[in-house]
DNA sequence: CTGGGTTAAACCCAG
DNA sequence: CTGGGTTAAACCCAG
């Protein structure tokens, strides 16, 4: 059949590289060209602005962006070395088939949303430094499709029915999807398509608040409970949001308890009243430190974990509510403030800010101590790492398509970008799945993302112990 | 020159209904027919609603309106007694050439923005009970006033130049503004304008966010101040906002202190935290009480008033702070939380939530007692009274335009309302102006309102004492 | 200019 | 349908 395409003669010369990929690769097993992202891009580090703002929309950084080391996403073409053109473009999170996302990318190399670079033909890499994402507002999605059906930019071939349903569309989140072309015959002709790959989700910045608590009007209770806390906090769903607190030891769980407290104690979705519970046992004679974080049960993401102290009440208090425990000695006397729960090294550890020397004047809160609110610098909590542990991964994270020529398509430099030769056959993303002649990715050194299991509400002590292996320092952090 | 005019014969049939007042009026003084407000719309009531979220806007109630009497904006023709026709329009707030408004009037008799109307003719009034506010957005501003133009409703002949520069107008205030047409000679033509007169000010009620304590983390301190505690409340502006603590006695005011905080400590525009002043001395044997307020300092506005206790240091607590101190026996020993600080009948008496029964459990407070935190009820707090004491008069309500005709315009029933006759002269708003043959608003019944003095921060004792005999047991309500 | 808080405009849920 | 909370879109301030 090789011949008979051949014969076909001029029409497909533009195709015929490929098709001479195809008959080498039929002899020896030479491993096929195929784009890598050496740098995912950053998840939440940048806002999608609309064009109305009418500013630059920034520049997305690296996920392993630092202050003084800013990196940006890059890619790498594998197995080729030569002239190739990338074009950048939003795809849908939802794969395998992504489909073009509204949103377009701007800055120095993108016109009509999507980016268009000649690599660097020797070190086959490309980093880029300038893509901004500008939103489209829902009533201008269909406006903002037509034009990248219009550029032909449809890098899994979905086409673009989904342009009549925007609402479909989330349009706080989208992948990068990167389409390589490589030079064919003709000089400055780049009509071999490569499988494009997606990034990882990017989620805009401004609709993705994290978990945090911003600050406690007190940070210690009696073990009796009920003590009124009001918590500020970054935005919560009234309808969906927990205060867990929760006791370690020895790495497992040895108690737990909720905050009380009513959706209509959420105050303008920052701030919670709620009412402490009850320790397990009200038996102790000095202040046990346990944690406090905050909860969303629907997907199980989680705050990072604030130190809580449970103070004893002394024996009169049992009879007389009213009655004042005595100053509170020992172990807890020098603590000045909660401290992050966390084991993990590299973690930025969680200091409570020290403002004890004012608080409450001559008189003592019930602890004696720390009973000042204190403000969350979410910046130290997580110093480079966060975003990684942020992002559940999902099944459709940075398929690994097969690089499989079988429909030739043209491609010609300008803004015009073919589509893929045909519907990229997804493998199932397996983490177990490496090795074999057919995977492109064989040795790759693409970060792909960790495979995360999802910090399930702690139940009991096994749960936690065995999360804790998987999950390392990283258990109480937030998962997205 | 009477004579000359009624010689110009057809051309002006219209208005010589009008000259036949003035001559008439000239023999003997005679009343001149004149539109009061006898109800003014409610100040902040409804939210104005945008087109585009397609329903009603709802219906403007009276400023009296109650659960079982709804009352509705209403004017009423004084000195004259035939059909009338009255066309409502919204203005801008500041007079006395008060601007046409590009919000537009919706409802029942409503048509491109204006409401018209025939009175009942032998009452001579008219109860308004279905006008809605649809506000239109910045950018179509020029567009709304383009239309207002074009039906030619501009009561106080000030043109549409304002229409170019939209940020001018307030868009989260307007007035009503009622112009009324007499019938002429002619059935069924209402060729006699009357003054058009405005209503009080009208604002959006979900722009216009009324300063209000929502909750304390805590409503006791030590009189030694530093105490940390978490307000939350309404919208507020961080820069501009104090949390003041004062003390009455005698109806003077003893102490002042504010809470400590900065712009920082205010979270999310919803929340403050802050420390507590040192009381005026730490030598109390008995806690205090004195009252705490939320106030904007920009233009004196503030919030109701929450009792607060100051509760006394023991001896011990002067030399070791983690001292705790007995417990708070006395008068204090039943409180179970702040109440409304307000002398004034018909005022909503505002109690604290009592759930004091869990909280703190065994281990009071530092004050023993009402350590939770409050929810205010807002719509408990001002029963019927709240609106008119809420709106600041300004210089410029309800102008009291002179009754004269020198111009006179033609008028046709539809949607084509002329001007007045000329530009009113207005008099300068005086309270002391009543009497006199050219007021047409002598024996008015029209509630105009009282002349309020606004509620300066409290800076002595005497300020406070001649204030709250002015003010009466408004003191504490917020001005606007 | 940027990051990011705030207002204005839409949208939409619960009673 | 309504009242009114919430999201999406604009706007704009401070560093």
């Amino acid at each position: 059949p090789v011949e008979e395409i051949f014969a076909v003669s001029d029409l497909l010369d533009d195709i015929i590289g490929v098709i001479g990929n195809d008959i080498k690769e039929a002899m020896p097993p030479l491993p096929k060209p195929f784009v890598e992202i050496t740098e995912q891009p950053h998840p939440k580090a940048i806002r999608f602005r609309y064009l109305c703002e009418g500013r630059s929309a920034g520049s997305i950084p690296g996920v392993n962006t630092t202050a003084d080391n800013k990196t940006f996403p890059t890619i790498r073409v594998q197995g080729y070395r030569g002239r190739a053109v990338v074009v950048v473009s939003c795809v849908t999170v939802d794969g395998p088939a992504h489909k073009p996302h509204p949103h377009n990318l701007v800055g120095k190399d993108c016109k009509k949303g999507v980016c268009t670079v000649e690599m660097n033909s020797t070190t086959m890499s490309y980093s880029f430094n300038n893509l901004g994402i500008q939103c489209v507002k829902k009533k201008e999605v269909a406006e903002a499709l037509k034009q990248r059906l219009e550029i032909r930019v449809d890098p899994f071939r979905t086409g673009f029915n989904h342009a009549t349903e925007a609402s479909s569309i989330d349009l706080n989140a989208v992948r990068l999807c990167f389409q390589v072309f490589l030079e064919g015959k003709t000089t400055g002709r780049f009509t071999e398509p490569l499988t494009p790959v997606v990034s990882d989700v990017i989620y805009d910045k401004k609709a993705m608040s994290d978990l945090t608590i911003c600050r406690l009007s007190d940070c210690s209770a009696p073990v009796s409970g009920g003590k009124n806390i009001i918590m500020l906090c970054e935005k919560v769903v009234k309808e969906d949001i927990r205060v867990r607190f929760y006791e370690m030891q020895n790495n497992g769980l040895v108690w737990e308890g909720n905050g009380e407290f009513t959706h209509t104690d959420v105050h303008k979705q920052v701030a919670i009243s709620f009412r402490t519970p009850p320790y397990r046992t009200l038996d102790i004679t000095e202040p046990v430190t346990v944690f406090v974080r905050l909860e969303r049960p629907s997907d199980n993401a989680c705050s990072e974990s604030l130190e809580f102290l449970m103070t004893p009440l002394d024996t009169g208090s049992m009879f007389d509510p009213r009655r004042k425990r005595p100053k509170v000695g020992g172990p807890a006397a020098g603590f000045t403030g909660g401290k992050l729960h966390g084991t993990g090294a590299g973690m930025g550890a969680r200091q409570f800010k020290n403002n004890n020397d004012v608080d409450d004047g001559a008189v003592a809160g019930p602890s004696g101590m720390a009973t000042h609110g204190i403000w969350n610098n979410q910046n130290m909590l997580f110093p480079t790492q966060m975003p990684k542990q942020e992002i559940k991964p999902e099944p459709g994270d940075s398929p690994q398509h097969m690089y499989t020529n079988t429909l030739p398509v043209m491609h010609q430099m300008p803004h015009t970008s073919p589509v893929p030769e045909r519907s990229p056959s997804h493998l199932a993303p397996s983490p177990g799945m490496q090795g074999g002649p057919i995977s492109p990715h064989d040795g790759s050194i693409t970060p792909s993302p960790p495979v995360y299991t999802p910090l399930q509400a702690p139940i009991n002590q096994q749960y936690y112990q065995s999360n804790m292996a998987t999950m390392g320092s990283r258990h109480q952090q937030q998962q997205q």
